[in-house]
DNA sequence: TTGCCAAACTAATATCATTAGTTTATGATT
DNA sequence: AATCATAAACTAATGATATTAGTTTGGCAA
């Protein structure tokens, strides 16, 4: 029932996640996955439907090995200690696979449910870690908001070159996270 | 001196950013460009070194243009009042320019003089409305970097579709805003 | 063994960016 | 005022890329 079982979706997908990192250009093409395949350009198509399923695929590899990640930093943690574990898994993520890491959010179709499911699991995680300090459903959701939108934009601005001064950027990061995490302190019970 | 004076770079420059956000493409084109200046295509090249020159020259016209509208909305304010009117204003502009902000961070040299040139607007506005907060010259690098951090990350996740859930955007930002800024005041002696 | 069908292929097309080489307008010089 | 030099714009050509059309082929099912 399955012909040369030489390519598949995922395969592709892979390829090109381990290009990413690697390639010197601004993009992977289509022409370097297949030559790395061993395979012609069009026979992608047979797998992948065209540049932009190939990049929804990429987000949602990227956002599994985030999350996969992240829960590993996550175990036989709680509280304060969890959350810096996981923000230091998701930077460290980010330094090793940068361009992996962008792709995690330059998805054509933000909406796919693919997508949708891989973000489900990152979201237990900080749901879990988060237990603790008991937050009201609505709190948790803008606590889970701002957490990731400090991790995303400090490791993003690193990445982009952003932060020129030659000051400690690990203590930057600890502090921006014990920060924050203060501040749910204050706000939940714990 | 200057024959035909039709184009210049900084022309160029501000047609594509009007057209960033109207192109319904993942990119625009050179043909893009020199069509809506009623220009061929390798004309552009009298003025502009390639595409990696042009993104350079975008992400200091989007920078600038940033650095403008936060110095315009802290003009009068000071303190929480100030930052928050900022952060307000930072987040207005990657909504009503979604692309162009994303150019702000996508040079290909974040190390060009021009870019650092025109983000020292924006650092010291940042510093201006830190001071009353009082705090040491590295106290303050790692402050600006957070406040970066908190909104770039933000704005940038809201607009890559990563906040589906029906809970009100507009609070989540608000807090983690205040949250910070007490974080401040906890930190330094106002 | 035969036949089907998906998978891989070759060939062709369209869109881009970029370079080479030519023409021309305009400010500077006589 | 006429001419010249030069930068700016042009046409033409090249190379890279994604994508589609149509052909061939290998492997599983009957």
């Amino acid at each position: 029932m399955a012909p040369r079982p030489g390519l598949s979706r995922d395969l592709i997908v892979k390829t090109a996640a381990d290009l990413l990192d690697e390639a010197d250009g601004r993009e992977v093409t289509l022409g370097q996955i297949a030559a790395a395949l061993g395979v012609r350009t069009p026979s992608l198509y047979n797998h992948i439907d065209g540049q932009d399923d190939l990049l929804r695929g990429l987000a949602v590899f990227a956002v599994r090995e985030l999350g996969a990640r992240i829960s590993r930093a996550a175990i036989g943690r709680t509280g304060e200690d969890a959350i810096l574990a996981i923000g230091h898994a998701y930077r460290q993520f980010a330094h090793e696979r940068p361009r992996l890491y962008q792709a995690s959010l330059r998805a054509p179709d933000p909406d796919h449910q693919a997508l949708i499911d891989a973000s489900e699991e990152i979201l237990d995680v900080l749901r879990l870690v988060l237990k603790p300090y008991q937050l009201s459903p609505e709190d948790q959701i803008h606590a889970i908001r701002g957490l990731r939108s400090l991790m995303h934009g400090f490791v993003s601005l690193e990445l982009a070159g952003g932060f020129g001064l030659p000051v400690d950027i690990d203590e930057s990061y600890r502090r921006l996270l014990t920060g924050f995490i203060r501040g749910l302190q204050r706000e939940g019970g714990a």
